[in-house]
DNA sequence: TCATCCAGTAAACAGCTGTTCGCCGAGTTG
DNA sequence: CAACTCGGCGAACAGCTGTTTACTGGATGA
């Protein structure tokens, strides 16, 4: 849909991200239920009025900046999945690209750190269904695997869980460690890389009886 | 100290007591960086200036309610420790603990999991240095154990912080539930048993080579 | 070309916010 | 009993908030 939009459509949407940039990085600070509405539109140099144009409220940006916080991720999860090397290759690989990510994408971390136990339930909710739909990838492609023979679903969608707990809290980790400091993210690294070779080991033991 | 307060200060602390208690009950719906002062003196039925007699700002009241918040889980977490079972009986035992300290604390978890990554810096630290404390005495606790024997102090520490951040996912995980739910509840703490036996396992087999 | 649409505007609204001030009066101290 | 301390009060301050209203003027489509 909208392959060609017109030029008016164009500035809408321009203006629309516009809010959504402002909003994302006034949030570094405070938290959404706190973010005034005057506050956001200010930043861009819009009449408070125009928000309207774009969001019902707040929350409302609020959820519009969930799925774009989550979508990105969903790709990266995406990449890591389709991995087929050996466990500690594969640990290897993920820790890394979740901290290319987080370079990349370091608002939006923050954004759904903060969020999700947050203060606006409409935004709680929609960081809860995306992460949901995240388990339930990484349990599918689990199933797949032959370390998964004999698991119940039960257990293949508790792993997945864990798995995806796991992945956030260390981007989470490489979020609040200092723009540069290259000794944190190592730390954070190794530790990370650690915490899921052991969850590897149990995995691998889980049916020893 | 204040063995016998007078009533002057016994009536100030009780004033103190009721800033908490309001506080805590209207961060249910909103987070700290939101919640204004004048609501807070509202609901108590005191002055707006009174609040400065207890707290400089918002911030500090936070600060308290993170002591008040976290020093209760301290005395459940050395409960756990002191277990000395097997590792199954010890699992379902720490389930238990904590899914009954979460019925009698809802508010307080509720508040640690919205400001542990919240808009305000000093309670976010203030809960950061916590954790790590709870971090620190699970690792010397664990390090004690004989199956601990052979394992680096980086290692024990991994596994000390992967504990104490699965006991947070699962009090955070209860808290979230609804109030009488026993079906929810009863999943919550079949998979959080399940998460920690599995990490139980990788721990037995972390020194296989 | 001309009527329609609609993103963005400026102004006004009532209501709220944190903070400061001087004051009162009960509890404490000598 | 007198002097003092100090928690709580009421009033006033400037400044901010979300939301509604009627409007303008450039893009759109017949």
């Amino acid at each position: 849909m909208s392959h060609t939009l017109g030029a008016r459509e164009a500035q809408k949407q321009q203006t629309r991200r516009a809010l959504l940039d402002a909003g994302l990085r006034l949030l570094e600070n405070q938290s959404l239920s706190s973010l005034g509405l005057r506050e956001v539109t200010r930043e861009v140099g819009v009449a408070p009025a125009g928000f309207y144009r774009h969001f019902r409220d707040m929350g409302d940006l609020g959820v519009a900046l969930v799925a774009e916080s989550l979508g990105s991720l969903h790709a990266m999860i995406r990449a890591i999945l389709a991995e087929q090397d050996d466990a500690e290759e594969v640990i290897a690989h993920s820790v890394r690209l979740i901290a290319l990510h987080v370079r990349d994408h370091r608002p939006h971390i923050r954004f759904i750190a903060r969020e999700r136990h947050g203060g606006v339930q409409a935004v709680r909710e929609a960081i809860a269904a995306e992460l949901s739909l995240f388990a339930d990838e990484v349990a599918e492609a689990l199933g797949t695997q032959p370390v998964a023979q004999g698991w119940s679903p039960e257990d293949v969608h508790m792993l997945a869980e864990l798995y995806v707990d796991r992945m956030l809290t260390t981007a989470i980790a490489f979020m609040e460690a200092p723009a540069d400091d290259t000794a944190a993210e190592e730390g954070i690294t190794q530790r990370a890389r650690k915490e899921l070779y052991l969850i590897h080991l149990g995995r691998r033991h889980w049916l020893d009886t």
